[in-house]
DNA sequence: CCGATTTTTGCAACCGGTTGCAAATTGCCC
DNA sequence: GGGCAATTTGCAACCGGTTGCAAAAATCGG
């Protein structure tokens, strides 16, 4: 049904390697054969079947990608990003949505069936185990957004949890807030109890401050919301530090909700600077998280790794910055 | 390096087609033979080549998953039950992000490439003729939120834009607005066009009404706010249509950044209901696109074809409704 | 236990490509 | 034009599976 290799050389009157060599880079053709298969290539239709090719190669330029939030809109500009960068460097993104399930089992006898060069994991809540299971099964991996580690077992290309969350515990002590709450993301996230660590530990060298702490069910709006509302229906902090952006939002929307003002009444700050934080009605006062060297960084790393499966792991960290915007009361 | 059907036949002593059937549905093995080969697998640690087979069944799994828009949320909604949907059902999908491109070209040869099995166009500004190109390559495709026709180039599953629109504008007359404004998606997207078409019909109808109209340059936050803030520059209408959600809550922010109140001030309604349209401090009046319906339609569509690939295009539409939140007055 | 049927099995060809190798061709220089 | 090296070419085997077909084995009825 489909023009092949065969056609092709049948109709340019040469044999099948010769078609084969015109259409792989660097093999040995003269100009006149590449001239008759192009030609002849051109009048059928014909395109080289990648996955036949990749029987032989060992390559199929696929690359697994796997997430689990489908539900925090960073995660339309991180699919953004991913797809556009394999895209411009001819790999392909093959999708999986990990949604309740946290057993790797899965995902690596599915990628492993289709072959794919390279996998990227791109979550900050899957533990480092999960990316482990990839590498075990001898393919190349990344952890994007990952836990930091000093000696890994993968690959991981993310942020600095813990210094950010030192960062924020900094920012709010600057202005002046001394009843501090944080609300993290779910509790077992590895993003959450580093951000804790760090800010805890900020928080420890100015006295006189009062810390507290909770956690959101999940780095969704509703969770966000959920949580600051029972938050507010006892004794609320004076400015809290939000798991992330998604989290403010909805927390955001709880202090509202409750008739009070923000920055007035409650001080909020999230983490990760997306595109909604900047929105007008939101506003929010954000540490920014740069997903697009994130990015690039991780994609960078698993096409090293195709060349070189045993690169020794590390960890790749970028550095964070402070947003401001309009949820914080300004500096003292 | 990886294990193959060989190796397990010569340690399970029994011929490669052994194997091959042990893991082939339907096929005719004996119960001895199949524990053999299990075993055999199990200890090597076998999983059939998922590509290596698609090479003689023809049929890869793959879906080529293509969208251009990673800029509005309600995408990210979509791709999660994409995805799952897909996974359901066995099927890998194949993501394609289009962004800045109309040419159906560079797609087309990509997911012949890969041999999709099948295609799904998930745009409601991409043309009819660009899903066309790749049933044209004769490969099964979909084009989901695609444009009505009564005798379509190929399947499209969707709503109707048209009814929406006029839906809409009844809404908004039974509020006794008089002054209607249509804040539209890109001028040249097929949806934005037979929204209008809608409006304008139902709006016809009704005498004393003043209708205004002008468009966003994309579906976005930014392209609804700034749009917004031009029309309130000049002499705003009493109510606005809005493309869609997120041109809704772009909107939204510039009328309130012009300190005015929605609904007393500027009535505002969307469509879509994504899930931050009823964020309590978005809480959007808006048409609900059945996205689920609209979803699960498409795959079952696209998986019909791979059975029958010549089954006559159809389009498939769901039934919007409208969802009261609180940017419209009450009805009078 | 025999012959007829049904089920299971292995052989070998094939899917659409790639690649090592030896033979054929080309180009170059004298 | 001849000799030699460099380039190009086709053959054939292979990548990891599937499948039609005929032979072998199992099942069944009498």
């Amino acid at each position: 049904m489909n023009v092949t290799l065969k056609d092709v050389a049948k109709l340019a009157g040469v044999s099948r390697s010769a078609v084969s060599r015109t259409f792989t880079e660097g093999a040995s053709v003269s100009a006149k054969t590449r001239r008759k298969v192009e030609e002849a290539a051109e009048v059928l239709g014909y395109h080289p079947n990648a996955l036949a090719s990749s029987l032989t190669t060992g390559r199929t330029k696929l690359i697994g990608l796997i997430s689990n939030n489908f539900h925090n809109p960073i995660f339309l500009e991180i699919f953004d990003l991913f797809t556009r960068a394999l895209q411009n460097r001819g790999l392909r993104p093959l999708l999986i949505n990990l949604t309740d399930e946290t057993d790797p089992a899965n995902s690596v006898r599915l990628l492993r069936q289709y072959s794919v060069d390279g996998v990227i994991v791109a979550s900050s809540t899957l533990s480092p185990e999960f990316a482990k299971a990839f590498r075990d099964a001898r393919m190349p991996v990344v952890h994007s957004f990952g836990r930091f580690a000093e000696r890994p077992d993968v690959h991981v290309v993310g942020i600095d949890n813990v210094e950010c969350g030192r960062m924020a515990a900094r920012t709010l002590v600057a202005r002046g807030y001394r009843r501090i709450g944080f609300l993290g993301g779910p509790a077992d996230a590895t993003s959450t109890q580093d951000r804790l660590l760090g800010f805890r530990e900020a928080l420890a060298e100015a006295p006189g401050l009062a810390l507290s702490h909770s956690f959101a069910r999940a780095y969704s709006f509703d969770a966000g919301r959920a949580e600051m509302l029972r938050l507010l229906a006892a004794d609320p902090a004076e400015a809290y530090f939000c798991g992330d952006d998604v989290l403010s939002i909805g927390a955001l929307s709880a202090v509202q909700s409750a008739g009070l003002d923000v920055p007035g009444d409650i001080g909020l700050m999230g983490l990760n600077d997306m595109e909604m934080a900047g929105w007008a009605n939101i506003d929010l006062t954000t540490i920014h998280q740069p997903i697009r060297q994130i990015i690039d960084g991780s994609i960078a790393c698993v096409v090293a790794m195709l060349d070189d499966p045993d690169r020794v792991p590390e960890a790749q960290l970028f550095p964070c910055h402070l947003i401001e915007r309009g949820t914080l009361r300004p500096p003292i």
